[in-house]
DNA sequence: GGAAAGTGTGAGCACTGCTCTCGCTTGATC
DNA sequence: GATCAAGCGAGAGCAGTGCTCACACTTTCC
């Protein structure tokens, strides 16, 4: 991709499809995903329902487009949250970040709602996705691996049971960490989603009265149970 | 509301909402809610789409009761599954019921996806949906309180930054469990469905290849986290 | 038996995603 | 600099959706 605007109408193309964009982001943020209409989204913008095809090929492509900008922001989010404290203890950073993913969260729940909860039925997200979807799992790979260089990590055990070999991740990813930090990491990032996801889509309504020292609670538990200090 | 059946309009009345449900059961099991069409189901069930307005006053209520149905049917196998191993030590309980819901989420992904993915976006669930939901809690609570009545709880800390009103079930539904069990059991609870969650909706693709032992070694820790032993 | 309530029919409204043809404008090529 | 293809917007149109309403018919209740 070049990045050099060639010329007038390049320009507008990338206005035009940023403005497409926009609008929908409003429209998801206010209505949700399922509610997200093309013609609603051409006629605020003034144009006619087709034109909106020559810049995304269906509605598909369009909520893609988000879920890929989505997982960035989130993506972003956590990791300016963490940049503040990155010389701090392992602990406090795996909290920030986990925080970091709850407040925005929070913020942006229809967003939220289109990369983690169910993905929009009928619909399966495409292998573009993929690099912006990791970020956050890169960051508490990084917080792990830091630990794990000072010796700060109490690796947790395997259950005889479980095979090292059960989370692929360990030979890709992180093939530095021993297994059991490997399997405990990928089990408390599922479980990070699982209390922002209860919290979001009211689970913990008549039960959890004060969501914010419960996440952070529960949340610290979970970096100890990675085995941070 | 009455148990006798007094005619054969009433008879009727229940056998044909039965066939809206399990036909609109049908098309949400193969296309999903988005695509849970009312015209469809009309369709083939021989009637005309507005006749379906006698018996459910909109989609919303149609799928309502599909709600219910799943809650009352993950319910019900997470009980039967419970009950088979009721005499057993409380960590295999637990365990127990944590693959009757991964099993019945990984049986019933498009209802699972409905009740505990993000919820259909512009609608939220009534009240009416609260009882049926509490059941794979209730099962939980009861394995953990059987634990604390026969000593055989370890009573998880509480960081001091936590009050021990955060967590308002206490004083609910288990005011007989020390406040350190009952924060520990509903981060459990929302964490066991993080874990369901992260499977069934991709996020482990390319990440954990031995589903199975993976999620009974991390449910396994989840039992222990919460004190059972 | 007659009034009232319940049930199915078909037309119709407003909306959706998407396609296609038509012209106009822009920009690269000869 | 004229030419010609590619990019773009407009508008009509198709098939589908949720939902409403007036109408007829049937069952139930008084």
């Amino acid at each position: 991709m070049s990045s050099v605007v060639r010329g007038a109408r390049a320009r507008a193309r990338i206005e035009v499809t940023a403005a497409i964009k926009e609008e929908a982001r409003r429209q998801l943020a206010s209505d949700g995903a399922a509610k997200l209409s093309l013609r609603a989204v051409a006629r605020e913008l003034g144009m006619v329902s087709s034109a909106l095809y020559r810049y995304f090929p269906s509605r598909d492509d369009l909520l893609t487009a988000l879920i890929i900008d989505a997982y960035d922001s989130l993506g972003e989010t956590a990791e300016a949250a963490h940049a503040a404290v990155a010389d701090a203890a392992p602990v406090e950073r795996w909290v920030t970040v986990g925080e970091a993913v709850r407040g925005w969260a929070l913020a942006h729940p229809q967003e939220y709602a289109l990369i983690y909860g169910s993905p929009v039925p009928g619909y399966s997200a495409p292998q573009t996705t993929v690099p912006a979807a990791a970020r956050v799992g890169l960051l508490l790979i990084g917080i792990v691996r830091d630990a794990h260089r000072s010796h700060a990590l109490e690796v947790p055990l395997l259950t005889d049971e479980l095979v090292p070999e059960a989370v692929r991740l360990a030979a890709d990813l992180a093939p530095d960490l021993p297994p059991g930090a490997v399997t405990a990491l990928v089990a408390a990032w599922a479980q990070l989603y699982g209390l922002v996801g209860f919290e979001l889509f009211g689970q913990f309504n008549r039960v959890v009265e004060e969501r914010e020292p419960f996440f952070r609670h529960a949340v610290t538990r979970l970096a100890q149970g990675v085995g941070l200090r």
